[in-house]
DNA sequence: GATGAATGAGCGTTCATTCAT
DNA sequence: AATGAATGAACGCTCATTCAT
């Protein structure tokens, strides 16, 4: 089969996104993978070590422009408004997912899981992420002083930005939107933009006065 | 081994939920339930009728209490300021899941999988989520045209009040913060919150002035 | 299959000495042992830890009483003629290779591959039988000195016990003879202690004389 | 790689000698040994039909000289002291032996594997070993009858020569001694010609009257 | 002569599950 | 109610070998 030119190997990787995606990668067989990309299941030790270098290798393909991206519009904030660097960053991480949107789910899911597989890898990518999400936001903060501290706005801007390609088959199947089109980029980079603005910019109690306090409630 | 009154099927059912979280559905074996529950294997096809019942076990132990909570604060908006029982609907969500985090996480991760398995419970459940959130929303707004479709309000409240618990191991490891501490969960009400208030109140087209326009992005 | 009482363990132990003695360990699969002591191959893994641990009860079930068997000859040496215990010893180890000389060939043959498997195992045996040896022989040469170190002596002397069982596929199919007869083990002992009685007793220079000078040869 | 002249069939044969030795023909795989030999693994194929071939090869790299060595020694019975030659030939089997001990202790390992890999090979071999045996045993003892049949003699003789390599891991783990050093050879080539003496001209019962009878045993 | 991509068979092992006790 | 022996399917992976280049 196959037999010319390389192509071998990537349409593995195609084919374990892909299944790694929609079945999880404890779910998926090498011979799965080896029946979509048609190519012998030895191929895939032959050319990643194994299923679980493959799985690296998956890491590795989303992390490597992810962490560029955010990486290139880290510099620019030195000569350029900040504040527009974040946003772009926003809309370029946005986009990214967007067109690698099965590799996205794949990745964040992925690395909710305890497993020792691939966790230097991932570790070391997260600290990176952080290091540039870290010196975006405060450079876009300016001075002030935010009603909450970075570290939690950063994680919930993080939350925002994964929450719908994580959960693309929920988004679709109980709300038929399709978040790898561009309309709802669109429409998400708008709303997150709106949400950055107040959590960048509004005074802390300003948006205090109508809220009613918070009931203290015990559910179990 | 045992011994004791049925304390076995309660066990299994614990044991089930911190490995299924950490290790995944596909990457725990019964087992290793069965070890960590002092329990003899066979015993989990005995009660739960196999290791995929056991999830669905799970699931229905933790989507029971949740849609009740979101079912009580949807009677109340009939006599209730509908907006405070959002909000106290969104502290309870928080509240339950910090209580639950482990189920939590587990939940929401393991539903991102295309699994035939528990499909039809799941999606169940889920429609009756959304019917509960749509409630409250739209009761919320009032009559207000909002700045985005209320679906994309859900979607981004959704991933609020998930991320954080999905990707608890993150934030712990990456923040230093813990998602199921009453602090954490004290900020992050409040930050939700805000963005609740711009996000139904604002006019759609107050905030857009300082905004520079979203650039076209490439980035494969 | 079976469903018996428990003798699918040991039928397991019985058709993995032979496979293991015939065709060697690393050419006999786990499915070929299964498939003669007739159960499913899972079992192997279930009773013994897998393959290996399989060899290593090999290993377990020829040296236990192998070594049992010197250590009650070396104890009688305290009020027993010492050269009768060391001529009981001797022949004792012949019956006793002679009645397992499938497990023996195995024995003697895989300990000569320089195999990480069951290595400590091994080791530990083997220093014994050393003690064990030394004591017996340097008990039954009193306190002469011999024409030879105790070492060769005793190397000498397991080359001779073993041989015949590690090669016996080679006497019988080369020259017709069965070691695992008894007139084989009869003569073959004689031989042995008439060996013995030289090495032990006569003069060094005794038998030089009539021997011609041993010639400088190269062969390659 | 490689690059020079043919040096790659040599190569092979090096390497597949040195991991056959160490880890037995079935655990050695032929990449281990294109990788030790520095060479493609396609070579062996492509040189010698194969991994079995390679043992051929190396089988008969080590019977054709062996056995040159006995038929020397057996063709000058006729004008020599057919003892001296006896002598001689054991002698040189020892030498040959200590220079190709890698060989040695490989073929005489691998002839106790029931394989039908180069089974023909191997018994056309044995068979001239047996006869050039037999023919030197029966000149060097006259017309003497010998205390054992001569077939038993030389089974003896042949354990004596092979059991040093054949163990010599086990000798020098043991017991700090190298088969390979000339020293040891020379040791146990004195011992040997001991044994001989006393095998071939001592006169049935003159040993015998010291010895106990052998008590009869039962060990299982 | 030498290479590296590719193959198919089969390896040891793990797994959820069943069933007699 | 609870056990442990036993099963069959399938897992990830390694292997000797082939073949176009």
């Amino acid at each position: 089969m196959s037999g010319h030119i390389g192509k071998t190997k990537e349409s593995i990787l195609e084919a374990a996104v892909e299944l790694f995606t929609s079945k999880g990668f404890k779910g998926t067989t090498i011979r799965d993978i080896a029946g979509r990309a048609k190519v012998n299941p030895a191929n895939i030790s032959y050319y990643y070590h194994g299923k679980q270098g493959l799985l690296e290798a998956c890491l590795i393909s989303f992390f490597e422009p992810y962490l560029s991206l955010l990486e290139e519009e880290k510099r620019k904030i030195d000569w350029e408004d900040p504040e527009i660097c974040l946003h772009r960053a926003i809309r370029k991480v946005l986009v990214f997912q967007s067109e690698q949107h099965l590799l996205s789910r794949l990745v964040w899911r992925e690395i909710t899981i305890d497993s020792q597989v691939a966790r230097e890898i991932i570790a070391s990518y997260l600290m990176q992420e952080r290091y540039y999400f870290k010196a975006l936001t405060s450079a876009a903060m300016g001075g002030k002083s935010p009603s909450l501290p970075v570290s939690m706005l950063i994680i919930q801007l993080k939350g925002m930005l994964t929450a719908p390609f994580l959960n693309s088959q929920y988004i679709s199947e109980v709300w038929g939107m399709h978040p790898k089109e561009s309309y709802f980029i669109e429409k998400y980079y708008e709303s997150i933009i709106e949400w950055l603005q107040t959590a960048l910019h509004v005074q802390k109690n300003a948006l205090y006065i109508a809220r009613p306090p918070a009931p203290v409630i015990r559910t179990v």
